[in-house]
DNA sequence: ATTACTAGTAGACGAGTAA
DNA sequence: TTTACTCGTCTACTAGTAA
């Protein structure tokens, strides 16, 4: 999103836009950032136009709030900020095993994908995946991840059905290393995939019902520009 | 902040560049604000000026690292994308009840501040304080509570002293109206200062050491723009 | 390679104003 | 009072280039 626009959204946010129509005229949301009332009139403009706002634009006052797009790009921001502030290079999230609804399994072990994983991670994974329901607590820490870079495997066809990119990022489940699968599109989502070398169940000896700790592994790629202690 | 300092400021953060010195060419840094390397190295230079940076400048590359001010200035965004995301109409503090260094109840029962809270909030307090100490997991809410608007309580001169601005908060101690009281300036203060009309150590037998929850009211001092559950 | 100057230009902004 | 148009100004950007 174009930072202009962050901005001006942030300061709807803050005052309600998000769950209530908020009456605002373009004159005073021009003095809360700062600028004209014509700016604000045509900042508002831009980010109907945009589509993270909607208006109804009454005879007195127009009333606006904030989009689910809108609202979606604000979260994005505020999951950089946690990555700022909150993460570390680790991140522990708390699930409990089930049985994916046959479809999981059905998808990840699909040998595109197998093939890739091999690559791009440092193992060959079993032919089957552990299904995870993210804890609810932990849902806004599995954002934080998605927000972040991993490994792209890419999609493919096959028998006319689509297997769209999925991102998969190293972590260990009981110190035993596996990755998480994740789907590219549709967030909010609190299903995870787990790919190992190892038949985890039997390995771990789990069962649905069981609750586990997975953590994520966050460190950078690539190896980054960072250098440490330089003062 | 500038808004445009903010977002190169967050992304330098998003590389390490608060905890270590980070190489980054304006070149690479352009890239990833969709700027030309000629803009980006002015950028640097203003947020050099702004002392929100600090620089390196080798040979090679420059490196760079995020100052204290400039982490006070992302830190203050990211308060705000907590406060759209996660706060409600109110915050529980946890804290443990302190003997004040002497200093807390001297300052804070000076007249021309109790006069001023009998004025903003709506009781007469009691001549003492309740000095609470906030607990380390909860001093990010503080933070955040810190950065709203509350009743401001101006500050005076006495005897060649300064007593500076201090702000309140209204909140309620074990379903008792009551009221915090913080220093405008000086922040990462883990101290609360507690008024109420009713000596509280007495009312609600409690003494040093013993944990209490303070519930702070954040729903907004006027009556705002918002219009609640218009479609 | 870098960083960062100068010069020219596109676009953001606010004043005036209409509806 | 509103919102939002046109238009002139001025800022913020990029291209070219020096060090």
């Amino acid at each position: 999103m174009d930072e202009k626009y962050s901005f001006a959204l942030r300061k709807i946010a803050l005052l309600g836009g998000i769950n209530n129509y908020v009456a605002i005229s373009s004159r005073e949301l021009g003095e809360s950032l700062e600028m004209s009332q014509q700016s604000a009139s045509k900042r508002i403009l831009e980010l109907l136009d945009e589509k993270y706002l909607v208006r109804d634009l009454g005879a007195r006052k127009q009333r606006i709030k904030i989009t689910d797009a809108g609202v979606d790009e604000l979260r994005k921001e505020y999951n950089e900020y946690r990555r700022i502030f909150e993460l570390t290079d680790h991140v522990t999230l708390r699930g409990r095993i089930v049985t994916g609804m046959g479809e999981g399994g059905y998808y990840i072990t699909q040998r595109p994908y197998m093939e890739q994983f091999q690559g791009k991670l440092d193992f060959k994974p079993f032919e089957g995946t552990l299904n995870v329901k993210v804890a609810k607590e932990d849902l806004g820490k599995l954002e934080v991840i998605r927000s972040m870079p991993g490994h792209v495997i890419d999609g493919f066809e096959k028998d006319g059905r689509t297997f769209g990119n999925v991102i998969a990022y190293k972590a260990k489940i009981h110190n035993i290393d596996c990755a998480i699968v994740v789907p590219e599109r549709s967030h909010y989502e609190d299903m995870l995939e787990l790919v190992c070398k190892y038949h985890l169940r039997r390995t771990l000896s789990i069962n649905d019902g069981d609750d586990v700790d997975v953590v994520v592994d966050l460190s950078p790629l690539s190896s980054e520009n960072q250098i440490s202690c330089v003062p």
